[in-house]
DNA sequence: TGTTAGCACTCTGTGTTGGCGAGTGCTAAT
DNA sequence: ATTAGCACTCGCCAACACAGAGTGCTAACA
């Protein structure tokens, strides 16, 4: 059987009304509300050949026909209608990046709170991975007597800081021996890298005791686990449940369940994230089995040439994928600039 | 009428057997399973008055009786079986301050999630608010060149940092006199009573440009709005789902939405905090009328002699009382020693 | 040969009905 | 004061009928 222009123009016109309305569509109310110059009738044969083809399923016989994911597939790929932002929509997303922040965490978290809102889905996203990410400088901060902070830069300019407490005096020209020591050590290597027994070596040969040492190198370590670690955010989860689908309190309490658990949300985004543009995975196509009913649309985005991090919007299969793909595409600009900005790289330098 | 020994006898069976089965109870059941050497008419007689008197409910004539709000506040103060937590109930429990934390989040983050794990309702905190604090002391730190990192301590110890950047260069000589400015002209004050314009005059007289000056003034700003701002957590949302009260969808929904709102919550938590000692707040007795159905069970925990936090639990009126209450003394106790292990004081010392 | 009108058939959702069971309140006996 | 007995109430559930939406097939038509 083959594909032609006019099951396109009716598979088109389902998963349209699909989206809309989340009722299994029949054959006269597509005759009706969609010129095609066709009858129910003819529409009804084109349906049948295209459920043989596997783009559409019928829950139980008699029931009209709805999109499967093969028929999303096409859909998204080949169908679906071009959906620019207007001003107003613009205007909404921009807000994500118009409260100043200091930090990636924050910008993540407002981003995924917009996107959320506007789109009515939930939205995740992670910071990058930066497990081999380099020491480029180290400071040693005294705060108070007995307590100092631990300043570690990596190579992609990202700064962490732990607060360390002595339980010996230590006076600030030791730490600032301390500090030259760590830089001449550890810069440029990754701390798993680092050998830390020789570290300890050397800072006893220059008198520094280990009660002072030992702090530091935890504070620091801290600082290195902070990096390398995952944050995630997840935005607007209970807006799963507005959407029919998940009418049935088992299904929503099992999507929720998957969001509480920060590994399975890694590994979703993670997973599908493709070095440059959007991703989408819908319905099986999604490695994870609990959100099989579900399509996820992701993009990433660069904190450095070589770290990336991902944003995500989860929604059931039947999602409105041009607004979703258009609003991601723009917020993941918005991120990127901003994160340019954070970086200290002017967006139009890059 | 007069509540005698006998009726309270017969309530707390109800109640009991009610936070067990969530199930109106009848006369039967209850001379049935417990051994009170009555009747079932006698106790229908009794289950009328203590109706009459307001401690129980009838959902409908011929159903059996649910207590109301005023039955579990006889039942927390007065009927309620004391409830000592076992050895491995002290463990699980215990695993919250197990894995070191640097923080006070990381803190309450993991003693929310074991509270939310062990009863089985969902468990919020907040930090403390401490928008009068008084800055203790500030530093700068360069971080790169165009980049520095403002640090701030407060009265209570606490410290923040903000990133900073700058639009031209700034020498470390220069950066040493704007510490001292600014400790000078800020410490022991709340941010509000610095004289942000006599500082920028100050800087301009000892030769340090605006450009420089302002990126700082933003990054010590920005600390200390981090510290007056309530940061919050909560675990276990979806734990309400579990609980038969919550199968209807509407109420479910309900109940997350408020989760979701930060402010609500810092409300609820905030209003109902007692120096000392633990508050329940049942049903009716919330001011916040999103929660009128459900139990807050909080404590505050001390950061500083002047500032404290709120720790809570929050679940149906039909709620485990008393191991939510044993369970959420032993973790203020456990919190409590913690923050003075991260402030610096020893807790036998205080 | 592709399209359409017509028709019998299928299946779900909904409203109705009737019996069952749990529980109550009241009365009279103990 | 307590209890046995009894009539009554009300929610729950299964059985049933039925309307409505949709299908597939056949035959007629352009």
């Amino acid at each position: 059987m083959i594909m032609d222009d006019r099951k396109k123009r009716i598979l088109q016109a389902i998963i349209d009304d699909y989206i809309d309305k989340a009722e299994p569509i029949g054959s006269r109310t597509i005759a009706r509300k969609y010129e095609l110059g066709l009858s129910s009738a003819t529409i009804r044969n084109e349906m049948a050949d295209l459920e043989e083809m596997g783009y559409l399923a019928q829950p139980h016989t008699s029931a009209g026909r709805v999109p499967s994911d093969k028929g999303y597939r096409l859909y998204v790929d080949k169908l679906m209608p071009a959906r620019d932002l207007n001003h107003e929509e613009i205007r909404e997303l921009k807000s994500a990046t118009e409260t100043r922040v200091y930090e990636l965490s924050q910008l993540l978290k407002q981003a995924t709170a917009v996107l959320s809102g506007f789109t009515k889905y939930t939205s995740m996203a992670v910071t990058p991975r930066m497990r081999n990410s380099t020491i480029k400088a180290i400071q040693i901060v005294p705060i108070e007597p007995g307590k100092a902070l631990v300043i570690v830069v990596n190579n992609a300019g990202i700064v962490k800081n732990s607060l360390i407490k002595f339980a010996e005096q230590a006076n600030s020209e030791m730490l600032g021996r301390i500090t030259n020591l760590l830089n001449d050590k550890l810069a440029g290597l990754t701390f798993e890298q680092a050998d830390i027994e020789q570290i300890k070596t050397l800072g006893r040969e220059i008198g520094v005791s280990g009660e002072i040492l030992a702090p530091i190198l935890e504070g620091t370590a801290d600082c290195i686990y902070q990096m390398g670690d995952h944050e995630m955010y997840v935005e607007g989860s209970t807006n799963i449940l507005n959407h029919p689908e998940y009418k049935d309190m088992d299904k929503a309490r099992q999507f929720l369940s998957m969001l509480d658990e920060k590994t399975s949300i890694c590994r979703a985004l993670s997973g599908s994230a493709q070095p440059f543009g959007i991703t989408v995975r819908i319905g099986s196509e999604n490695d994870l089995s609990s959100i099989r009913d579900c399509s996820l649309v992701t993009v990433s985005y660069n904190v450095s040439d070589t770290m990336a991090g991902t944003i995500g919007i989860i929604g059931p299969t039947r999602m409105e994928y041009s607004k979703v793909i258009s609003s991601i595409r723009y917020m993941k600009k918005l991120v990127s600039d901003e994160i340019d900005r954070l970086l200290g790289r002017e967006p139009d330098s890059v």
